[in-house]
DNA sequence: AATGCGGGGCG
DNA sequence: CGCCCAGCATT
């Protein structure tokens, strides 16, 4: 009696999933590489993000800092710069370090095997295996959304996938079928499977070139699969801003605690438990500012993370005298950014939302 | 093992 | 609206 998982049917398996890459790929700029450096860059863009929504970012970084002694030599604000909008600015930071790590304690020399690059800062399970599969044929198992998705239902497995140590048996399973030669193809395979066929709803298993191998699919079960159990809950925040401006300059703020938008610039911030203004107009009374002037106040934006919704609104507040404006930015932690340097700093979307389409009305400036 | 971290696109 | 996306670090 044969099994879904036989040497043979693996081997079968194996080889058209490969042919299927081969003649329908998507042509990316990092598929044309086999430098490390840019390999490492696409996979820190893509993790938690599509595709569409990463790949101009990665073109704006290759032109920016074409090799990793350039990254490493930017300052870290003008990499949050370009990162901006991109989300996760983790990724950007832990990039920098590791980089930077790179150049001083490796000789510039990038880690070559699957157990030291996952030493790296922002280097984790999945992508030390696909850049020790993609750059150096290393054959281990990479183990991201697609793969869990698709080796789940190739095998019908239910195991929870929000488990830690389901992670452990996918990664045991890819092990027993990556194969020798071609791990980086194979291992884009898989995930090229997962984004263009076999879809989280309504996979397009007519057109899939496993579909004879797929557990699920005989079964109908494919919908059911993977299985993830965890929920999250998403928390309410409320954002009063206030957005001083004196003589075209406006105070912001460098975000540093454990919050979102680690090393962002915002605004002055109070934040309260729930739809509360009134303190706002407390500290405008009895503020250093000198003469202010509550200008305008935005409606309220609505912003959704993953694990917040943030009602958002901003204070436009006119200081039409001050004896030293930039001086009492510094003792409320502020800087006195001109307007048109604006455009340097890396912001949070709704605050370059604010700034962009609101903001730039009033005072008129350019974008 | 559980939680925090962005933003966008889809049905 | 809920779910997912070439996940990782921290606790």
């Amino acid at each position: 009696m044969k099994t879904k998982t036989d040497a043979t049917s693996i081997q079968k398996l194996v080889s058209k999933l490969l042919k299927w890459y081969g003649l329908n790929y998507r042509e990316l700029p990092w598929r044309a590489t086999k430098d490390p450096y840019k390999i490492w860059l696409s996979e820190i863009i893509l993790q938690q993000t599509r595709v569409a929504q990463g790949l101009s970012y990665y073109l704006k970084f290759v032109k920016h800092y074409p090799t990793i002694d350039a990254f490493a030599g930017a300052p870290i604000d003008d990499i949050l710069k370009l990162w901006q909008g991109l989300g996760y600015y983790s990724r950007a930071r832990n990039m920098h370090k590791c980089a930077n790590q790179i150049i001083k304690e490796m000789n510039g020399q990038f880690p070559d095997n699957y157990t030291d690059l996952i030493q790296l800062i922002g280097i984790g399970k999945y992508t030390a295996g696909a850049l020790a599969s993609i750059c150096y044929d290393e054959p281990v198992p990479a183990i991201d959304g697609n793969a869990y998705r698709v080796y789940s239902r190739l095998f019908e497995i239910y195991s929870d996938i929000s488990i830690g140590s389901t992670f452990k048996e996918f990664f045991e399973l890819g092990l027993s079928i990556v194969p020798s030669q071609n791990a980086g193809d194979f291992n884009q395979a898989i995930m090229e499977l997962g984004a263009t066929i076999c879809l989280p709803t309504n996979p397009k298993c007519n057109t899939c070139p496993l579909n004879n191998h797929c557990v699920a699919r005989s079964k109908k079960v494919q919908n059911l699969l993977p299985v993830k159990s965890k929920k999250i809950k998403v928390k309410n925040r409320y954002f009063d801003y206030l957005v001083f401006i004196h003589e075209g300059h406006l105070a912001l703020h460098k975000r540093k605690s454990q919050d979102i938008w680690q090393g962002l610039y915002d605004f002055l911030l109070f934040e309260s438990d729930k739809d509360r203004k009134s303190s706002i107009f407390d500290i405008l009374k009895s503020s250093e500012w000198g003469h202010v002037e509550l200008i305008a106040s935005s409606e309220e934006y609505k912003h959704i993370l993953t694990h917040q919704k943030l009602h958002i609104n901003f204070h436009v507040v006119q200081v039409t005298e001050s004896k030293d404006f930039k001086l009492i930015c510094q003792d409320n932690k502020l800087e006195a950014v001109h307007l048109s340097d604006l455009e340097s700093l890396a912001v949070p979307k709704p605050v370059e939302r604010f700034l962009y389409q609101e903001l730039s009305e009033m005072y008129n400036f350019q974008t």
